[in-house]
DNA sequence: AATCTGAAATTGTCGGACAATTTATCGTCG
DNA sequence: CGACGATAAATTGTCCGACAATTTCAGATT
């Protein structure tokens, strides 16, 4: 049957692919599980060939590793890591906030961004973890739909932004009424169209999330 | 044979991925050529399954694209797409040289990096496409490298400024004089350990390449 | 010449097969 | 009793063949 089906948009090796992120979010899988490729043939009902496409796209955009003859893993990071990883989305978060300051008067944008960020400011969405997970990317999606950079919006490494929020999801990071600010600045400043201030203030909030995530103990992280 | 030996390094995959990728320098493949797989599966010799991993692979670092049910294409930039791939590599080759400069003292760095520039900076290297080619990837890789944020260097689209290489090679886009003016720059700017001015001048330098591209015919594009 | 139609080409996916390698098991020995 | 090493089991890497779904192409029709 899923042999003639081919799934609805993505194909066989797509709905792995979506299976194993949402999987990561619902705590079905955690850093460092091994994903074995008969489980996954049995558990999602593709063909090994369609598991094996949806690991290796997964481990390119780094959210799972593999290694030769080992089972691939759910990525870990290490403290290392994770600092380059916040370093790096400090920039590249900059820029996007930039550039969607910039456009923000342009066609729908400006209601767009006024809706996803009424999502995230919910307080009854910010309760629950998967539901705030899903507005906060969609606030950043949305951010960068609107700054209208493909390649940037190819590479945005949205995985590895959840592997961050997935491996310290037991750790309270940011005390969440700044977090909420931060956000709210980012909003303010794409809204008024300010490109400077925008940037800023989404460096900022990336930076602050790299404080805090210093401050953690060695337990929260790998290797 | 290929079923027992599994190839030197990265297996039957690696052996395409390269070959691919090494076969756009040399001008056997070029943007737009659509690739067959049964073709691929017949010149490297290797099972479809190892072709369609090697092609997903380039799929996820933009250098092919892949439409369902259509063959892969070596991919082909619309002059949008270079502009937003242009305003990136800004963005990510500045971050990547303050941090080089940021680092220079540390271990063997600063001779590294005085090797690689003396490589790309040789008139005999400059005369040929490919040797320059190789040495400007080197330059940037030994960059990266010596900054040591591992997520930058993963993320690091190298292939796709391979891509505008290869698609506007037969133009001349900076001046030879004024583009190794440029690469001194940089090079001076981490040599003396100046983060900000290594930002600067990378910065500079990939803001005057996209004016450059700016400048060439519609026929330079695709789409 | 433009359009339609059906055959050929090509991709998407599955299942089976087997070598290479890692991982787990277990018996032996100090 | 625990370290060590050999053997078995599990797992991955790769190939092959098959067939449906879809696109592409060539020829026929109008």
């Amino acid at each position: 049957m899923p042999k003639t089906l081919a799934a609805k948009s993505d194909g066989s090796p797509g709905v792995v692919y979506r299976g194993i992120v949402d999987g990561l979010y619902r705590g079905r899988y955690v850093p460092g599980q091994r994903l074995v490729e008969a489980d996954l043939t049995r558990d999602f009902e593709v063909g090994r060939g369609s598991v094996r496409e949806a690991l290796s796209r997964l481990a390119a955009e780094g959210l799972v590793s593999m290694n030769l003859h080992r089972s691939a893993t759910i990525r870990s990071l290490s403290r290392a890591e994770t600092r380059d990883l916040v370093a790096l989305l400090e920039v590249l978060n900059g820029f996007s906030a930039r550039l969607a300051a910039e456009r923000v008067e342009e066609g729908a944008n400006r209601k767009m961004m006024a809706e996803a960020y009424a999502t995230l400011a919910d307080p009854e969405v910010q309760r629950d973890f998967l539901r705030f997970a899903r507005a906060r990317n969609a606030f950043y999606k949305t951010m960068t739909t609107i700054g209208a950079n493909h390649e940037l919006a190819r590479l945005m490494p949205r995985t590895n932004v959840d592997l961050i929020r997935v491996q310290f999801r037991s750790y309270t990071t940011v005390d969440d009424d700044l977090r909420m600010e931060d956000y709210r600045a980012i909003y303010d400043a794409i809204d008024e169209g300010s490109s400077r201030k925008a940037e800023t203030a989404a460096k900022t909030h990336i930076r602050r999330l790299g404080d805090a995530i210093d401050k953690l103990p060695d337990a929260a992280f790998a290797g």
